[in-house]
DNA sequence: TATGAATGAGTATTCATTCAT
DNA sequence: GATGAATGAATACTCATTCAT
């Protein structure tokens, strides 16, 4: 029961994926759904709003892949999960993983609808609330959890800029063992244990 | 004793900082430096060849800023300057930072030529020689040092791109703490030490 | 009851049998439409589309021109009265015959769109066709209908183009009686019968 | 000892030749001559003025090549001779031919310069010259010279615009094979013979 | 709900030409 | 003789949007 709402929705999307902000024109985006290009006002008062629901569908398509890592037993579990499927996202959907977190029409998107930005808040709050779970079972150091959050989620979201970017040229294979291999850095550290050292030098 | 050239240059950054890709025009640029449209392709062949000489002058840039690094005396000191250049230049140049590492237009660009491909990956290759001095001088543990400098650039990007993209709302001051503490984590790990546990879970 | 669509094609052929073909322009047509420069595409795709109607008009102009030819009784009749045809098209319609059978942009149309070089082969091969029939009846002597066909057809097109071209300076009237004493010259050659002279010169 | 000026004419050429009339610009002539485009109009006034002058050129060529017809011994021999020198020029620069006897471009200034249209009246008279010879001798019939020659011009013309609009496809050695029996039908005429009827129907 | 017609602003780019040097 | 800078008009074409139906 979709409506011809629904479809230029996703036609809208659709046309994105494939070519990007610039390609995303009401006549391409008509043409696709196969109706006229005025028909989609009837619909969406015009471009901005209709791209807005873009990208309201792109955070929502994110947070569905995320929430069944909730239905893990422990918090180590859930965790683990979280990254899992945050990885299956972005290979299911490299540019939606872009068109969220990549691209600045998304983040001028963001700068001016509160909407938005509570959905998109809900990504991270979802990784903090994952963190504080370690932290609490001690899985994790004592630490700030939102900043560990921020840590991860950049942390991911730079990787695969740079893997969709073309600046890692690996095998999608190749690419989700290093992803693995990066948490692993990011869980048990690069340096040799000297936090004395370190303060010192980085004053 | 700068040429038009240059103005053109100037303002076409100017001009891309502000309004991004889609207010880069041929005439906007044009009205910006006093002279008409057409008089641009006296000096630049086309929009494309305009663009790539910007992108180029945003890797110059960066690059500039990382290379003082290198005459620190220790590969430590080495390796953390790198880290505080690179943080100078975000805060100095943030949409300069967006150019050359968030904007899909520049991994066009980067894609279909050559030229610029290297000068990313001079970055790329810096990180990865301060790198790989640090584990030779066991300051790091023993590991990959290409893997290590893709992490370490990972958060870096992934990082500032929240940032800007206003998802950290914090000030310039916070950001640069909060900066150093998450490069603290990744130094000294955010797990409780339990390799074991992990690669149980983990598969 | 002519909508836009029409009105535009008559406009460019109007257009371009004032200015050739560096007049056709857009911007030019429309304004002679009455209507704004972009709402052309709402009718034709393109400039080339649009071209290649006007052409296709201008074929099946000449096309009808030639066809009532077939309803005379004998074969002599249907030849003379398709060449009397060819010399009402071209007396009617001057820029239209450069456009069809001179012009070079049309030239390069017929060479990469099949439906025009079908258009402009039956022109010829309506020509052969007449030829044909009175080579049968021994009208004519026995020959290759379609050299002599090419024969007449260059002549025919040579002729007018230098006439056109201001090369043959007459009337109107008097053209169309050199028109018919060349046509006689053609029926009855020039040379005084000494096929073998020729044939030992011509080597 | 060829002048600069000399050396944009022929460049000139070339770049007609090769592009046709739409390819002919200032900037890319002035780019195959090795200087820069301003530097043309210390020669030529304008681009009028330069193709003038290239047309100029054209008919003279074309002249030349059927000059030395003339050094044949008898009016037959040279007359034939005139054919084959003309059907070599459009074999050797078809462009050329096109250039002088196709293009409306070279019809517009005929149209307004005196001194074109005399060069163009060269080879019609030079057609004239030798036709009038061999009626004179007794190998032609009794003929108006001019307008026997205004057919011979028209059949060449149209033959070869046909063949170089590609609506006459054959090999270069067939088309060579088909022009002359396209000569020798114009010598001997087509029809049986029976200007009587002819009479008649073409009343 | 939807369409077809139309618009005006905008896009990059090419061109012949002028002018100061 | 020649150049480099610049111009203004023109090119085809795309776009988001409006309006009458």
């Amino acid at each position: 029961m979709s409506s011809t709402k629904d479809i230029i929705l996703a036609c809208s999307l659709d046309q994105y994926l494939q070519d990007g902000y610039r390609g995303l024109s009401m006549r391409k985006i008509a043409s696709k759904v196969g109706i006229s290009a005025t028909a989609i006002y009837r619909h969406y008062s015009n471009k901005e709003e209709l791209f807005h629901q873009v990208i309201k569908n792109g955070f929502g398509t994110y947070t569905n892949y995320l929430l069944p890592a909730t239905q893990e037993e422990t918090a180590e579990k859930r965790f683990y999960k979280t990254l899992e499927y945050a990885l299956d996202f972005v290979m299911d959907h490299p540019r939606y993983f872009e068109l969220i977190f990549v691209k600045s029409d998304t983040k001028d998107e963001l700068a001016n609808h509160n909407d938005l930005r509570k959905d998109s808040k809900i990504s991270f709050d979802f990784y903090t609330a994952r963190i504080n779970e370690c932290i609490e079972t001690g899985y994790f150091k004592e630490d700030h959890p939102g900043e560990v959050s921020a840590l991860l989620l950049s942390s991911y979201i730079g990787f695969f800029s740079l893997y969709i970017g073309g600046l890692l040229p690996r095998s999608k294979k190749e690419i989700k063992q290093l992803y693995w291999r990066s948490v692993e850095r990011i869980m048990s550290g690069i340096a040799v244990d000297s936090a004395a050292t370190r303060n010192e030098i980085m004053k």
